[in-house]
DNA sequence: CTATTGATTGTTCAA
DNA sequence: TTGAACAATCAATAG
C-alpha cells in the first residue's frame, strides 16, 4: 500500500482583498462554541509538535461517514477543482450520504465496525495501563491498620 | 507565521 | 433515553 507523505507545501498568495460577506448565523456560533472546546485541547497537540505523541488516551476513531469522506472528497475535488474548503465538500457529503442506500453505507460502515473493535482493545489497554502504574486518585484505601 | 474557525454525520460515555 | 462532545480535513482568516 501506498501512504502518501503528509508533506504539502502551501503558497498562499492572496491578493485579492474582497469583502467578505459573511452570514452569521446563530447556528453557526453554537457549532463554534463546542468545536473552540474541543481545539482548545487539540491545540496542545500542535503547539507541541506536529507529530501527534499521545500513545495513551484512545481518541475516537472516525466514523464511517468520514471514511466516506475520504473517498468522497477526491472525487469531490476532482469534479470540483474550483471549489477549495472541506466546508463546502461536507455539506455536498452530507447530502449524498442521506441519499445513498444502506448497501452503500454498509461499507463504511463495516470499515467504522473494525475501528471501533480496535478502539475497544486500545480502551482496554489503557484502563490495563492505568492501573499498572498510574494512581489515580478516589481511590480511598483504608490503611488505618499500622 | 500560527492558531482557529467552519461544516458534515456517526459513535461513545455518563447520568 | 438523551445529550453533550469529539472524530478528520483543509482552506481561509484573524491577530
Amino acid at each position: 500500500m501506498a501512504k502518501i507523505a503528509a508533506s504539502s507545501a502551501s503558497a498562499s498568495t492572496s491578493t485579492t482583498g474582497k469583502l467578505v460577506l459573511r452570514i452569521k448565523s446563530n447556528e453557526g456560533m453554537k457549532r463554534s462554541l463546542r468545536q473552540t472546546k474541543s481545539r482548545e485541547e487539540t491545540k496542545a497537540n500542535q503547539n507541541k509538535s506536529k507529530q501527534k505523541i499521545d500513545a495513551e488516551k484512545p481518541k475516537k476513531p472516525p466514523t464511517a461517514f468520514f471514511y466516506f469522506l475520504e473517498d468522497f472528497r477526491k472525487e469531490y475535488q476532482q469534479q470540483n477543482p474550483d471549489v477549495k474548503s472541506m466546508r463546502d465538500i461536507g455539506k455536498a457529503c452530507g447530502e449524498k450520504w442521506k441519499t445513498m442506500t444502506y448497501e452503500e453505507k454498509v461499507q463504511y460502515y463495516d470499515i467504522a465496525t473494525e475501528k471501533r473493535a480496535e478502539f475497544d482493545r486500545a480502551t482496554t489497554e489503557y484502563n490495563k495501563k492505568k492501573q499498572n502504574g498510574e494512581y489515580e486518585d478516589t481511590d480511598e484505601e483504608s490503611e488505618y491498620d499500622e
